[in-house]
DNA sequence: CCCAACAAGATAATCATTCTCAATTAATCA
DNA sequence: TGATTAATTGAGAATGATTATCTTGTTGGG
């Protein structure tokens, strides 16, 4: 949202009753200097930190990127199987989406921004206060498709299973 | 209206080279039963199995789950924290999305048709195959609001769970 | 500069999910 | 139809991400 300083940053933790720790302004400029598009686990972030010779212990790591995801500093993840992903959450025309591959965990990310105005319309109606949508598309990528997935079917398979209206 | 019979979950799956099972078909017959807009936890729907005097291990359960979602005929949806819900999924017009309360995890469903069809649409763009698209709205809910969230709340004071089912 | 509350670090505990392996069983083909 | 083969089940152990606990160190208001 707002592009943090270790001021307003702490300023927005203090108002919450927070309070402002090195370990907390680190982790939060290792997102912000991450190459847009990049998401981070927790062990990840930790290797990061560790790399930069400022080491901070897992628990922390987990601590502070749940709460700054409640807070809406940072996006939670939910894109492969096993664990969470971080990345900063960034303002329009930078929020985006994902679209997930279930043969192979790739990822590729777009942008649309008519599906984050029409998601604060539907919130705002329902007196909710909106702090992130992520749209995740299931979907199987090209290269899964010409290895013939699924093995033996007819390659329209999925068109009639899936959720497609008019097809 | 729900495509799926034995015969035809059969034929789906021996296409494949996997196997119809008695649990399998079990497992299907749950969520086809279930109330719209009800999802299931991975022991939700044990429990419910083992109700019905038709047992199934935790394992098998995971597995079939797992496989029916790759299928395409669950959703797996990562609402609250902690674990996977399932639950059947369904074509137009009764797909839909979620908004999450990230303070109780109260859930609610709403619908919204130009949200398929934007992914399809970005999908088919990139050369992928659809098979599911999910729209997860992080919010706070009215009645944290209400409380004065996130400053405000008393320490272990949450909001009333409800997962209401219709808009 | 003091103190109460908050936070960090280390590590144990939790808990959903996956894996292992022996025993069964569904689908295929002779 | 019955044998054959590979998938599947069930039970429980293993895994691995995330949380909780507990002690010590810090922050920030008075």
């Amino acid at each position: 949202m707002i592009p943090y300083t270790a001021n307003t940053l702490k300023a927005e933790l203090n108002s919450r009753g927070w309070r402002l720790t090195p370990q907390r302004e680190k982790i939060l400029h290792v997102f912000q200097n991450l190459p847009r598009g990049d998401h981070l686990s927790a062990e990840e972030l930790q290797h990061t930190l560790e790399e930069r010779g400022e080491p901070i212990s897992l628990s922390t790591i987990y601590r502070s990127v749940k709460l700054m995801a409640r807070m809406g500093i940072l996006r939670e993840l939910e894109l492969a199987e096993g664990h969470k992903h971080y990345e900063l959450h960034r303002p329009h025309p930078h929020h985006h989406h994902h679209m997930v591959c279930v043969q192979c965990n790739k990822t590729v990310e777009f942008n649309n921004d008519s599906i984050l105005k029409q998601s604060l319309r539907q919130v705002e109606k329902e007196g909710f206060q909106l702090i992130d949508c992520q749209l995740t598309v299931t979907t199987i990528c090209p290269e899964a498709l010409r290895m013939g997935w699924p093995s033996g079917l007819p390659s329209n398979w999925a068109c009639t299973r899936v959720i497609s209206e008019d097809k």
